[in-house]
DNA sequence: CCTCTTATTGCAACTAGGTTGCAAATATAG
DNA sequence: CTATATTTGCAACCTAGTTGCAATAAGAGG
């Protein structure tokens, strides 16, 4: 089951993440459909694909939204995550397949970790 | 010098933080300045101090913006940071003085590295 | 303490990402 | 095939943040 009701928008908005596994920009994900679909429409199949575990978020670098394929980590603990990567230079991201462990703070109970890492990518280094 | 120019707005701007050592966010201070000076300056002497290295700005939940002040900070080298933490309960922020290694990724130049741990504060934790 | 230059400010309009309410359309259970 | 509940489009809205420009005010040098 791709979603609750499978519907054009939701399987064309699905199929771009089946493709690749690169991460997207909800910026480019409203302009890559924006003949087939209204932006709202896009939003909410996002946030749905979040909800359903199939999709995860992280904020990029201004504070965008970037949504990614789920492999392993919906079934992963809290206690590692794996941080994502911008280019400083061509603004690609990636997410890491490395864990970093979550420091103790005192007295906070923390519950999730986000960590983006920025620089420059392998393409943007020559 | 506080900044190039002192004027009263740079003044109350910076009195906030010399007083304390709370984050705040751009929101908490257009608000609190609201009926001495536009939003737009709010912002620009922000910059201003960024720039000039007395503050430290990094994004909170929602990649809303964050100013605090900056101690040992600028004259760290850029091999380890300190996270920031966000209450999820009642949005406070704060600057952790634990440092944090940044992972080295094969074929990535990582130049910086932010961490944003999510979770409850010691007040909110009761 | 006056004058001139240049940085700073206020304002209004704008941009961009994201959200909301509601009526119309459509997937799918039966 | 029909009834119902989900999904969509649209237009309007919200909020953070930016821009251009004219008016204002630091403060350096006389």
């Amino acid at each position: 089951m791709i979603s609750s009701r499978q519907t054009q928008s939701v399987r064309l908005v699905w199929e771009v993440f089946d493709r690749s596994d690169t991460a997207y920009s909800v910026v480019e994900l409203v302009q890559m459909h924006k003949d087939s679909m209204n932006k709202t429409t896009v939003y909410r199949i996002l946030d749905r694909f979040e909800k359903e575990g199939k999709l995860h978020t992280f904020l990029g670098k201004n504070g965008l939204k970037w949504y990614a394929k789920c492999h392993n980590c919906s079934s992963k603990k809290h206690i590692d995550i794996h941080p994502h990567f911008q280019c400083n230079e061509c603004g690609k991201v990636e997410c890491l397949t490395i864990d970093v462990k979550i420091p103790k703070v005192a007295k906070h109970h923390i519950e999730q970790a986000n960590m983006l890492l920025l620089g420059q990518c392998d393409e943007c280094l020559i």
